[in-house]
RNA sequence: GGCUCGGUAGCUCAGCUGGUUAGAGCGUGGGAUUCAUAACCCCAAGGUCGGGAGUUCAAGUCUCCCCCGAGCCA
């Protein structure tokens, strides 16, 4: 049984922002999270590269439809990679075999008597893909959204009889947990609830996109092939381009992760698309805040966008992951607050969790001989670290059940800030000046040593690469996603174990496993 | 204009079905300490809980009105 998740399939009018850096991030850590779990996880993103839009921002660059967009996925696929996202597909909707799955899935709807010819009349916002309820006698409207002029069109195009779906959508925007964060399934159902209209799914004079079989001159509305890329992402490679194996392969997806603008595109009208073409539908659609940054939307007309790959060479993979999963609520509106994110990447990460392991570390290397020290009653489960690690775990899973990044990472924090606090309680540094009592320090050691183990394995899915620096400090191999081999749980699950850390195993040089931020300037 | 969310310490926010002196983190000030990445640990700082009215023995916590901000729909 596969777990299928995704991020939205992202267009490619331009280079990647931090918006779709946070959203993939997001998935990333799910999909990591889930698969230390043993689910075995399609994690699925792409780009959506057909459309007016794309036409004309090629056109601009003076390139073919085409090259524009092989070299704007090809930013993205290698950002994902710097950003050692794992997903397990990048699907294009310029694939070859995503068309036919294109065709397949239209030939269903049109079979299911959900195809018919309309007028389609209005205006029209090219940058959103979308008609506008402006009025026909309207003046050079523009588009709320862009403050561009909407382009009036009046064309035969075929329309998905949406209306036909309005009761069954009505049911499924009520189900609880289809659309996450409760507090956007209003929105959702008050759009549902004032009725649903047929909308068009193909344009005519339209040559960069997917040609409808049997209308000539029709190409598919971006909005009605893009989504199928879920469906075409799905094919392994040596699969041929077939709907029934793609549908196999892994659907319906358990999760689309996606920005809070496009809710409804994932929580109406795709529903609706599936049920007409007689299939299964995802569990949940998590629409995501947006991020502003000190206050202020970014933009380029502001100046004031934040480029992923900057922050990436500037400030690296685990800060940033850490402020954007810890320090917003995931689903809320968040504020990119560079302060604040340098004082809690420095605070958390350098002070708290990584100058707890280096000074645990030195510690026991120093008075035991390089190595774990003698754990005496420490490796017992009743030890207080102990049960503040398995409360940590407790809240952590609670949290990670409901994709709440921020109470999870707070939880794996606040076992770090006890840990610090136990050990300034027992001061091993002055009882090991007394006589007789390196055992007790040997076990206090141990203790904080276990805890700061398992603040490491907690941390996998949120910040896999500190996390791995972590357990290399400690001496522990890495760890290993997917089913345990000895049917006692995954190796993530056994490592949540307290008193896994083997006495007498060696402990290397303690180096900084976070370096603390300084930036010089504004990002 | 309709609907939906917010407006709580300098900043970001917790505060469930109303009930002891309104909480956390960051920032700030002070103390303690030396194992450690000038890190950790402890303590403090008085915010009319947007404004007003009301319900109640008792209201950030319920009702109404107003102001401000965000979003969705017109």
């Amino acid at each position: 049984m596969t777990t299928t998740l995704t991020t939205p399939l992202y267009y490619v009018n331009d280079r990647p922002h931090l918006g779709s850096t946070y959203t993939t991030l997001a998935c990333d850590a799910i999909a990591r999270h889930r698969r230390l779990r043993g689910e075995s996880v399609m994690f699925i993103t792409g780009c959506d590269e057909h459309g007016l839009k794309i036409q004309r921002t090629a056109e601009a660059a003076g390139l073919s439809p085409q090259a524009h967009c092989d070299r704007v996925s090809q930013q993205y696929r290698d950002l994902w990679q710097r950003w050692h996202i794992g997903n397990d597909r990048f699907i294009r909707t310029t694939d070859p075999r995503h068309a036919a799955i294109v065709a397949q899935f239209f030939e269903r709807v049109r079979a299911s008597g959900d195809v018919v010819e309309g007028r389609q009349q209005g205006w029209y916002c090219v940058a959103c893909e979308e008609f506008k309820d402006d009025p026909h006698e309207a003046d050079d409207p523009e588009c709320s959204i862009h403050r561009k002029p909407l382009e009036w069109r009046d064309e035969v195009n075929l329309f998905f009889r949406l209306s036909r779906y309005q009761s069954a959508i009505e049911e499924l925007v009520a189900r609880p947990g289809f659309i996450a964060p409760a507090s956007r399934r209003r929105e959702v159902e008050n759009f549902v609830a004032s009725g649903l209209r047929d909308f068009s799914i193909s344009r005519v004079d339209l040559p960069w996109g997917i040609a409808v079989p049997g209308y000539p001159g029709h190409t598919f509305y971006v909005w009605f092939d893009a989504l199928l890329g879920y469906l075409s992402a799905l094919l392994e490679p040596e699969d041929p381009a077939d709907l029934e194996r793609a549908v196999a392969r892994g659907w319906p997806a358990s999760l689309h992760v996606i920005g809070k603008d496009i809710l409804r595109f994932h929580a109406v009208f795709w529903p609706a698309m599936l049920l007409s073409a007689g299939l299964p539908l995802p569990e949940r659609v998590f629409g995501h805040g947006f991020l502003t940054r000190e206050g202020q939307k970014m933009g380029k007309s502001l100046g004031n966008v934040l480029d992923p790959e900057r922050l990436l060479d500037l400030c690296g993979r685990d800060a940033v992951r850490w402020y954007l999963l810890r320090d917003i609520p995931f689903g809320d509106d968040g504020d990119f607050q560079q302060q604040r994110f340098v004082d809690l990447v420095n605070n958390d990460l350098a002070n708290t969790i990584g100058n707890l392991l280096n000074r645990t570390s030195s510690m026991a290397r120093k008075w035991f001989d390089a190595a774990v020290p003698p754990a005496g009653d420490a490796a017992g489960p009743s030890h207080p670290l102990a049960r503040l690690a398995d409360e940590a775990d407790a809240r952590y899973d609670a949290a990670m059940q409901d994709s709440d990044f921020r109470s999870a990472a707070e939880a794996a924090l606040q076992l770090a800030i006890s840990a610090n606090g136990f050990l300034n309680d027992q001061a091993p540094w002055k009882r090991m000046k007394l006589e007789g009592m390196a055992g007790a320090v040997g076990a206090d050691l141990y203790a904080v040593l276990e805890a700061t183990r398992r603040v490491a394995v907690l941390l996998a899915p949120l910040l896999p690469d500190l996390s791995a620096r972590m357990l290399e400090q400690l001496g522990q191999a890495p760890l290993v996603s997917g089913p345990g081999d000895d049917g006692d749980g995954t190796p993530w699950q056994t490592a949540r174990r307290w008193g896994r850390l083997a006495v007498g195993a060696p402990l290397p040089p303690p180096e900084p496993v976070m370096q603390r931020l300084e930036l010089d300037g504004p990002l």
